[in-house]
DNA sequence: CCTCCACAGGAAGCGCAGGAGT
DNA sequence: ACTCCTGCGCTTCCTGTGGAGG
């Protein structure tokens, strides 16, 4: 069907969408299911600073999609609609605001945006902070999420502790959040037991909890009946298998209703579901792929390339069914190939950190060489389709201008 | 048994960029 | 605007380890 109007079909209501944002990671519901243990601990830890007191530091953690940045948005959002005469808060992602001379801008800038941004130093703007808590014993608090992505963090706690000792009246209260639990056994005990004043753990949801809440979305979010309660707890199901991670439930949903529509249909089936769940595990993986610095992707594609060529141990790779490399193998492929692209190759002590890396993000999977094999050894192998990666890459990093020469042979 | 192999991964150090202090 | 400092990516050097081979 060729329409003259190629817009129309995007002007037309979709028959499965009401509103997409309800699904979105940033939208936060009227309610949070599951989730009132954790409000009201928050609550309970900032109201003395609502009052005016100054309220307890507090620590959040859990896996991602747990609903951390979604509670402690939910009460920000509370509180901001009363009456505050004292309390300020500031909200900040320390992915962006990772320094203690960042955050403590950033503070300002939120409070006094008069206040220039950039040229003082760090005792200035401390200064400047301690002098504006001090004016009508203001309580700040301070909500730094991803807290391990700081770099100085000691640094940053010290500096909020002590700033409680040299104001005379108010003061700040500290919210952490993290999804990395270990990130604290390399932080000063001291700044640890600042910050850990009160934990707060955020557990993975179990598949009823996860179809709850993807029913809740659904609702807002997707037209009547464009679902039905098997579909849902199937997605949840999956979900839940993969850490209790809300986030992916729902954009598994999105995509599954995506999937639905562009069938035609004007309802999303379990077979939707299937095919999301598939494609956004490999999206994920694609995305990441393509991200990766440039010496790892070929590092990468050497890997995929013998992959397909079959790599020297085919004994065990039988075995396992999989095609396992042998980490020497791999090491001159790489730099085989990153000399035919004029490009000088790393040492294979970096080489090996590339690899433990790629491992950590999950696209390679590594186990140790054991009987069968002379030496001590790492056997390697792609978690996912190696045609695909080596299209990604080959797209990503040759952009259709330069192939590498060397195809056969290793 | 010892020796060699084929690596793994820690420690130290180096050059660089960018941020902080002056 | 300048130097100083620090973190980062990386190399070089080194010790450790499990199995093969004689």
């Amino acid at each position: 069907m060729q329409d003259q109007e190629p817009f129309a079909k995007l002007m037309e209501e979709s028959n499965i969408f009401l509103d997409r944002s309800a699904l979105s990671p940033h939208f936060t519901p009227d309610t949070l299911l599951y989730r009132d243990k954790q409000i009201n601990s928050i609550v309970k830890a900032l109201t003395p600073s609502l009052k005016g007191d100054k309220g307890r530091n507090l620590f959040l953690y859990g896996a991602p999609g747990t609903g951390k940045t979604s509670c402690i948005k939910y009460v920000i959002d509370k509180v901001k609609v009363l009456p505050l005469v004292k309390s300020k808060i500031s909200y900040m992602g320390c992915k962006i605001y990772n320094s203690r001379y960042k955050v403590l801008n950033k503070i300002m800038s939120d409070h006094m945006p008069t206040y220039a941004k950039r040229g003082y130093g760090i005792t200035d703007i401390y200064e400047k902070l301690i002098s504006w808590i001090d004016q009508d014993s203001k309580i700040l608090i301070v909500v730094l999420d991803e807290i391990d992505m700081v770099k100085d963090l000691d640094d940053l706690i010290y500096t909020l502790t002590r700033s409680n000792s040299d104001v005379k009246s108010g003061g700040i209260t500290t919210v952490g959040i993290s999804n990395n639990v270990s990130f604290k056994e390399v932080l000063d005990p001291r700044s640890l037991s600042t910050l850990y004043e009160t934990e707060l753990a955020f557990p993975p949801y179990n598949s009823t909890e996860l179809s709850d809440i993807i029913r809740q979305r659904a609702k807002k979010a997707l037209k009547e009946g464009a679902i039905d309660i098997a579909a849902i707890n199937y997605a949840a199901a999956i979900a839940a298998k993969e850490n209790g991670d809300a986030r992916l439930a729902l954009k598994m949903l999105t995509k599954a209703g995506e999937n639905a529509e562009d069938g035609g249909k004007s309802k999303i089936e379990i077979s939707d579901i299937k095919e999301a769940a598939k494609s956004i595990e490999s999206d994920i993986a694609y995305d990441l792929v393509a991200m990766l610095p440039e010496h790892q992707k070929l590092l990468l594609y050497a890997i995929s390339l013998l992959s397909i060529q079959g790599g020297k141990y085919k004994k065990l790779s039988e075995e396992v069914n999989g095609t396992f490399l042998l980490s020497g193998e791999v090491y001159e492929k790489y730099a085989s190939i990153a000399s035919s692209l004029k490009k000088e190759s790393k040492s294979s002590r970096w080489y090996r950190k590339y690899v433990s890396d790629l491992e950590m993000q999950g696209l390679i999977e590594m186990m140790n060489s054991g009987k069968g094999i002379r030496g001590q050894t790492k056997l390697i192998r792609l978690r996912y389709p190696a045609e695909k990666i080596k299209a990604t890459i080959e797209q990503s990093l040759f952009n259709d201008s330069e192939q590498p020469s060397d195809q056969g042979q290793g």
